[in-house]
DNA sequence: CGGACATATCGATGCTCGTCGATATTGCAC
DNA sequence: GTGCAATATCGACGAGCATCGATATGTCCG
């Protein structure tokens, strides 16, 4: 099952930002994936992973630092997952999130220099 | 009275994203302006008046394009300016709204490359 | 002054979403 | 198989917010 991300798409479909106008479903792309960026929690739990040693790390590694309970903090990697910001490997019972490298970068383009 | 915008005090205290695990402070902060990011009428706003020579409009000329009512579109002006990521001049009866250049570098910045 | 127009503010409403506890699911170990 | 540990899903609750109509504020013009 081939499933495409929504940082995937923006790539694909969108204007950068101040060079024209957007339509309605550019936009509409573009404030979901800035959505996933409005959050505190999933901005923590980004840049944690990132700051670990191969940028990733399992759930019950960044449960506890960021001080939420254990399902809110799969809710929002997932959010993270959905997006495309976020690559997901199971290993035994635990699971890896690894940051995508320059899945960022998509944004960083749209927004302009 | 001097009013601190958003997005100078990210650019004077938030790290890049994926360099260092955040603060909860700082992912506030940075939340909050993608927030601000984070909205189909406001993605359009930025576009549209990035758009009209000088970068910028009146809100009569903007009420109209979004399909959204003048108290709306008056609401998220506010929240576009108090970030500031636009200027706010007024012209007798009009008020004009202009793209602050390089704001949104602010977060690109953020984000990395 | 008084009316017309542009914009902002207010109050209300409905929906989205972050959060949690409870529970289901999956995989490992004994 | 049975029990335990890690993760995901579910249902519910509450806060936040986008939106609107009504109204206030401010400005120009005659």
């Amino acid at each position: 099952m081939i499933v495409v991300k929504l940082l995937d798409v923006i790539q694909d479909c969108c204007p950068p930002l101040l060079a024209a106008p957007l339509d309605e479903e550019a936009a509409g792309r573009l404030a979901e994936a800035f959505k996933v960026l409005g959050d505190p929690a999933r901005l923590r739990l980004l840049s944690l992973i990132a700051s670990r040693p191969g940028r990733e790390a399992c759930v019950c590694e960044v449960v506890e630092p960021l001080g939420l309970s254990q399902p809110t903090v799969s809710h929002h990697l997932k959010l993270l997952h959905d997006a495309g910001l976020l690559d997901r490997e199971k290993r035994g019972t635990w699971v890896y999130y690894r940051v995508v490298p320059g899945r960022l970068a998509v944004l960083t383009e749209l927004l302009g220099t």
